[in-house]
RNA sequence: CGGAGAGUGGUGUAGUGGCAGCACGAGUGCUUUGGGAGCAUUUAGUCCGGGUUCGAUUCCCGGCUCUCCGACCA
């Protein structure tokens, strides 16, 4: 490709408004362009990049026995109704109607379309199994995009869909497709995390994230030192060390108490350590229902346990009226002689306290001495805590906080989809219809596009790792008044393109070396070569490495040999 | 959705209640080629709507858009 012919350019200047290091270099190396926020156009550079990572993916998937098919983008709302997934996905579902009303939604994820594709064929268990998977553009209501690729609402993903008899024979696929991604991952220079996970909407019973480490990632997780467990901070369970369990129970008691409303207020009035305090969250959910969430005094709710528990689908703190109208009082909230109406979950952290304090449901009241089982039940009773840095895993071992960027996931999903779609079954070997044991396996493109460029780049740009990079060799001239430096760069170019050498010429003659260097650097192929009058006296190109300083004198031949595929 | 900030040529920015300036880019000509060259010349801009005002790019109100933090989402 002669660079004067790229559609596309680099820019020396870059907004201050953009922040993250994946979507400054994009943007200033001509890769991408923003249409708005979270919607991008990929340019000709961008394009050659994200063309190689679906190549790759696409190499280890058909490797693995999965088949490449397509669905349409536009899925029958009707079947987003069978799955009840148009009230319990999280993100506002994109909906559109055509002119004859019918409406369609705006494919986030496949799983229903893949079934209903799978269920025309009279499946049998001799067909079993099969992975099916598809590259599409995706479209997600995010409230809020960010960093550039890193949250967009709308993306190419690579959406896998495993149909098995029994859940032994998913689980080899679920090993298979975790293989393929350490390998898919590896391929692109980029190291992961598996990250056991909560399975959100796309519904199932586990799953696992794969997760780039870095700071600038949104995923939060937790890694024990004994290198046996990385989790993701919904769902990390930690071991809940014994307080004052061994006490006896005092007399439960009510005392007058001029306090604030926070914890830390509770704790000064009553000079006792916050863990002894218990702490009362209210919640509503999409039902309508409210919730009290309670749990020992130093832990916090986690609001995806919390919803996991009670099985709600959305949770928001009730405000303050809402508080006063189930018969309590923010600040002073107790599950003493609360409201039948409100459901009590309880975290299994209050039975490691005896004779705990707390509010009274009542404004300036406080009660003391307050025990499970004896002055409260709850209605549910199970792990809500957060896990946080430091806690101690269950073979209590440091828990160590981490963020990431999720590049993909592997979910099992189950049962969760055959038994809510119809005729989403197999005849097994006694002509019975069974329901298909399924997974779902994902890799979002755009994302895993910056988690490269934020984990490979120097001060000058991106440094892209070989299997990936727009382009295998940049190929520069400085050319001057010697007609015979510029005979020779295309000679070089001529030869390369023969070879089918993946190289970007820079024949730009009306711009200074300094900037196809700066170019060069921004746009980060692995190998600079340069032909200049001071290689051509020793018949040599010069060739430099992207990730490297030195630059070397090479022959032609070695070079036309490096590139040889 | 809550909070904060910002919208000025293609890009990055300055400034002002009264002529909108700079740099980069782009075009032309000459010159130039080992780290974003030089001279000359051309090109192009105040997000939208309303208000205040003799006059608004500037002040006020509303909208839209973008960025960041949070919430949400995975």
């Amino acid at each position: 490709m002669r660079q004067s012919k790229l559609f596309g350019k680099t820019s020396k200047t870059v907004s201050e408004n953009l922040k993250a290091v994946s979507h400054k270099y994009l943007h200033q190396g001509g890769f991408i362009r923003e249409s708005v926020a979270g919607r991008y156009y990929f340019l000709p550079l961008g394009m050659r990049v994200r063309d190689k990572v679906i190549r790759i993916i696409e190499e280890e998937m058909n490797k693995r026995g999965a088949q490449k098919i397509i669905t349409p983008i536009l899925h029958p709302k009707e079947l987003w109704k069978e799955t009840n997934r148009t009230e319990s996905v999280g993100f506002e579902l994109m909906i559109v109607k055509d002119r004859r009303g019918s409406e369609f939604v705006l494919g986030g994820t496949a799983e229903e379309m893949i079934i209903d594709l799978v269920r025309k064929f009279n499946i049998s268990y001799k067909d079993l199994p099969f992975n099916i998977y598809q590259f599409s553009q995706k479209f997600r209501d995010e409230l809020r995009a960010r960093g550039g690729l890193l949250r967009v609402r709308e993306f190419l993903m690579k959406d896998a869909y495993s149909f098995h008899a029994d859940e032994k024979d998913f689980k080899k696929e679920y090993q298979n497709m975790w293989k393929a991604y350490e390998a898919i991952f590896a391929k692109m220079g980029l190291e992961t995390v598996a990250v056991e996970s909560d399975n959100g909407y796309i519904g199932g019973e586990y799953c696992h994230e794969f997760v780039v480490e870095n700071t600038e990632g949104e995923s939060r997780f937790l890694v024990s030192d004994d290198g046996q467990c990385a989790v993701h901070e919904d769902i990390a369970v930690f071991k809940k060390e014994e307080k004052n369990a061994d006490e006896k129970e005092k007399e439960l008691q009510e005392i007058k108490a001029l306090r604030g409303k926070t914890m830390e207020d509770g704790v000064k009035f009553h000079q006792l350590p916050i863990w002894q305090q218990i702490k009362d969250v209210m919640f509503v959910d999409n039902k309508d229902r409210m919730i009290l969430a309670i749990i020992r005094g130093d832990l916090d709710v986690n609001e995806v346990k919390l919803m996991n528990l009670i099985g709600a689908g959305e949770l928001r703190h009730a405000t303050d009226e809402e508080i006063r109208k189930a018969g309590s009082e923010p600040g002073f909230i107790s599950p003493v002689g609360i409201s039948k109406n409100v459901l009590v979950a309880a975290d299994d952290s209050l039975r490691t306290i005896k004779n705990a304090y707390g509010g009274a449901n009542k404004k300036n009241a406080d009660l003391l001495n307050v025990n499970i089982d004896r002055d409260y039940k709850p209605n549910r009773e199970g792990d809500i805590a957060m896990a946080h840095e430091g806690y101690l895993s269950p073979a209590e071992s440091v828990l160590t906080g981490k963020n990431g960027i999720e590049v993909g996931n592997i979910f099992q999903l189950g049962y969760y989809y055959s038994e809510k779609m119809k005729d989403a079954v197999f005849t097994d070997k006694n002509s019975e219809k069974k329901p298909f044991y399924m997974g779902c396996y994902g890799i979002g493109i755009d994302r895993t596009i910056a988690a490269v460029a934020e984990m490979h780049h120097d001060e000058k740009g991106i440094v892209w790792p070989e299997q990936i990079a727009p382009f295998q060799v940049h190929l520069i001239g400085i050319i001057g008044k010697d007609k015979k430096i510029k005979k020779e760069v295309e000679m070089i170019y001529g030869q390369l393109q023969k070879q089918k050498a993946d190289v970007l010429y820079d024949d730009r003659e009306d711009i200074g070396v300094g900037a196809k260097f700066a170019d060069a650097d921004l746009i980060g192929c692995p190998y600079r070569v340069v032909i200049s009058s001071k290689t051509l006296e020793q018949k040599k190109v010069e060739l430099k490495k992207r990730n490297e300083k030195e630059v070397f004198l090479v022959s032609k031949e070695e070079l036309f040999d490096l590139v040889k595929k």
